[in-house]
DNA sequence: CTGAAAGCGCTAACAC
DNA sequence: GTGTTAGCGCTTTCAG
């Protein structure tokens, strides 16, 4: 296309040392003459030299590539911005040290009579040795991927809350729940007395815990929920869900959703059957997507450092790869982001 | 981590063939008797055995991968379920093949003395050899990707129209524009005489087209923009924006906006005005998130397909790399998706 | 401190 | 139809 591409025996032959001396200045191993160093680093920026990936991956086994797979229900409504956000968290860590990030989105379904593609996906990073390393996100209850990764021999790291305990390596923000706590507060103090939850999906490990979070915030109080529905994180899911709750005599004066995509469903759907929001109802979404404050009213939500999150499962994974060091980077804690979907409970009638 | 990995040695060595035999069979190039196939075929599964990606790599300077570099400013509002939309139609193409997608995300700003985030993650692709080439978004006034691509020896395809017919290849819908215009008709149709236009960044290539087809559009039907306002796809300009045009005494009756992301914090801030929508003011977006249907009012939006144009530009990129035929898939021409957001224009007052 | 040499796992001529 | 044999570009002992 262009001329050949340089070779380290080029970037040798011009600086006059051999191929080893150059390898060991690029590499910073071995001991090097700072006279040597010099007229490598030059030679190698006059050719434009940058060692060969692949040269390196085969010879190093070491791809300097980490995975990510990324199941996607054919409804991309939710999943998505949330990926993004964790993804450039992950990228910010990787960029620097030159890792690159190779993605897969596999679909739900297996097709007929074929293998699971999400295992298919993680099986053929392993097998063909792409990546060093995977990052995991949406911890399910009975999760399989660390033992298949296990076997399979790759580092991964999991964002989240581990399936029971599991000693595999995760991050989470610190002071977990304190969001959810203070989201509970702020309705409570706001005189909320029936207050309802509408989760994700059920194999979810995040989805029981924020329950619980939730139970024990309400029972704190001395509440319990009105109402506790399981949704699927899927904008019909929460116009099912908003529909079902505001359709009992006894309906809630608040919601508490999941995720943000369903709380704006739910909102919007409230809103078209004629409820005031946050007049009758007060709705809090989670994550604290961008798309929260671009509707009206905007939505409180429990924010969540989801880019910190990624920048600190990049970091597990690197420092397990002898790449930094293994402080571990902080995330933030969950916090409660009042915007104007949340008021003062209505009248008593 | 479990056991060494099989090589090609290994299975050549139970099937009890030389590993050129191996290389042929797995590669269907060569003749190969189909006792031998089988019996490689065999131990290959046996041993679990997958060609090495970077063996192949370095030897093939095929490294079967893809790239993608995501230019995001800070706020992250914009591009991104753009972006999560085209990746899946692009991997969507490249899975099936095996090829992998490696993505990267860049800032805008060039750090303090430091090239061109874009530009050195471009290059770095190149000069490491790490992909077979690389999809380009989001074309660019004055474009310099092109040409850096070519100089660095990587095949490249454009979404998007290119910089004034450059000669690149690049895939678009078929029916530009056809979309915009269905929705002038639409407001025309009901009514609207005074529409606003609100575009993009002035740099992006869509801006100007899709301006002008708005603005011939209007002018098919004898009438010319009411106001025609620049804006930089975040929620804060579309707030502007919305703001200037509602405070004009002769206002529009009905504004488009150039994405989804503006149309609903334009939409949005109408409301928080006091301004019905869509009674007193239509809305229109641009590109057909998921987002615009979960809003209330739900938003009219000329939709645009984003999953089939990543597929296509994928397709476009494995033709040139010989991995399939060059049979153009078809990206289907933009519609518009009239929802809640558009109605009859208010009565003259 | 430096260079020669042996591969990493695979593909592609080229012989047989 | 099948095997032998060079490397692809780099890292890494191991002598010098």
């Amino acid at each position: 296309m262009s001329g050949r591409k340089p070779t380290i025996t080029d970037v040798a032959a011009l600086a006059g040392v051999s191929v080893a001396a150059v390898s060991k200045v690029v590499n910073g191993k071995g001991s090097i003459s700072a006279a040597t160093r010099e007229r490598v680093l030059t030679a190698a920026s006059k050719l434009q030299w940058t060692p060969s990936a692949a040269a390196v991956a085969l010879r190093s086994a070491k791809t300097r590539a980490i995975g990510m797979v990324a199941k996607r229900s054919p409804d991309l409504l939710s999943a998505d911005p949330h990926f993004s956000l964790l993804i450039s968290g992950i990228e910010g860590e990787l960029s620097p040290l030159g890792y690159g990030l190779l993605l897969h989105i596999v679909g739900e379904q297996p097709g007929p009579g074929e293998p699971d593609p999400e295992e298919a996906a993680y099986r053929r990073l392993a097998d063909e040795r792409r990546v060093d390393g995977v990052v995991l996100t949406e911890s399910r209850i009975g999760d399989t991927r660390f033992e298949l990764l296990r076997t399979l021999g790759v580092n991964a790291v999991l964002v989240g809350t581990p399936w029971r305990a599991d000693p595999v390596p995760s991050v989470q923000a610190t002071g977990l729940g304190s969001g959810i706590r203070a989201a509970v507060d702020h309705l409570v103090g706001h005189g909320h007395r029936r207050v309802a939850y509408v989760s994700g999906p059920e194999d979810r490990v995040h989805t029981v815990h924020r329950r619980r979070v939730f139970e024990d915030a309400l029972a704190a109080r001395g509440l319990a929920p009105s109402h506790s529905l399981v949704s699927d994180f899927t904008a019909a899911g929460a116009v099912d869900a908003i529909s079902a709750l505001l359709a009992d005599r006894r309906r809630p004066t608040a919601v508490l959703f999941a995720n943000d995509s369903m709380a704006v469903a739910g909102l919007s759907a409230a809103r078209r059957l004629g409820v005031d929001v946050p007049g009758e109802l007060s709705v809090i979404g989670h994550d604290d997507l961008p798309l929260g404050e671009l509707v009206y009213p905007q939505l409180t939500t429990v924010r969540q450092d989801l880019v910190g999150l990624g920048r600190a499962a990049a970091r597990v994974l690197l420092a397990s790869l002898g790449e930094v060091d293994a402080e571990p980077v902080e995330v933030r804690p969950p916090e409660l982001v009042v915007r104007e979907s949340t008021g003062p409970a209505p009248d008593r009638t």
